[in-house]
DNA sequence: CTTGACACCGTACCATGGTACGGAGTGCAT
DNA sequence: ATGCACTCCGTACCATGGTACGGTGTCAAG
């Protein structure tokens, strides 16, 4: 690869760098969140920021969200008078929709807390704890 | 359906009740998350604590939890001397596991935040904020 | 004792998010 | 100039989590 001074990547590249397949680059592609790239005789081009991008998707994802959230928060990058409104709420409806999800994960990480000393001490009867019922309480434990 | 005194529910009021399709019931049952119901002449025979687990189900997958998760969870409720080892350790990897979760999802939606104010501010210059950069930074928005 | 609603079953199909394959072209080094 | 690695593209395939279909069986009321 002698255009290592021009920083150009190749999809394998890009791939390695990000810690994905070239596949999954390809598909990202067709997807529309990576934009087709320039091209020399044929061969995808990559920069850095692509990189940026695939690693920043993986984390989204990791956190429970589909592509398709991951392309709304990509979009958000666009941040420019026009477009700023538009932003604003996308912005909120994300931010309400991760804070439901971290209310309700925290109430379900408090049951099971109390779940597992419960159900862990020596004086809990056989079959005494029955997780389901907490759940119905809004997750809140047994007998609390 | 005369046999509401004895408190079974054909397949189709459990699915009405729990607010899933019939054919979801189905697909849990194959899945091992239901487990194969009592049957009168080859009818399924549902109970309340039928509804529960799926609604269950339901409730942690919506928190981004997989199908197997939800069974893991569910194998909770089986909680009794011999079982206890065991649990302890599914509850303690799955609260380590959710913690993790909330971790992340409060440190973007605290970035969210950040660059919503960045952004939305009338001094804010077009393009100056890029997401992107707040993400690679741990989820620390922008020149903070 | 018929009729309509529901149940049975297997199988096919759908979307999402990839992963793999195969035949052909390209780029760079030896 | 030849070879090897890498790229191209389309298409097929995979797992997950359902959803739909179609032919048959059952139930319970009219």
């Amino acid at each position: 690869m002698k255009k290592t001074d021009t920083e150009w990547m190749t999809i394998g590249a890009l791939a390695k760098a990000a810690g994905v397949g070239v596949e999954t680059v390809r598909f990202y592609q067709r997807k529309g969140l990576l934009e087709m790239p320039f091209r020399t005789s044929g061969f995808r081009k990559y920069s850095e920021s692509d990189v940026r991008i695939i690693k920043f998707v993986k984390r989204v994802q990791g956190l429970g969200f589909s592509l398709k959230d991951a392309q709304d928060l990509l979009d958000l990058a666009l941040c420019s008078r026009e477009t700023r409104p538009f932003i604003a709420k996308t912005c909120h409806e994300k931010i309400d929709q991760i804070e439901q999800k971290i209310a309700d994960l925290t109430r379900m990480v408090g049951m099971l807390h109390e779940f597992s000393l419960i159900c862990g001490s020596e004086a809990s009867k056989d079959s005494e704890c029955r997780l389901l019922d907490c759940f119905e309480n809004n997750w809140e434990c047994c007998e609390k």
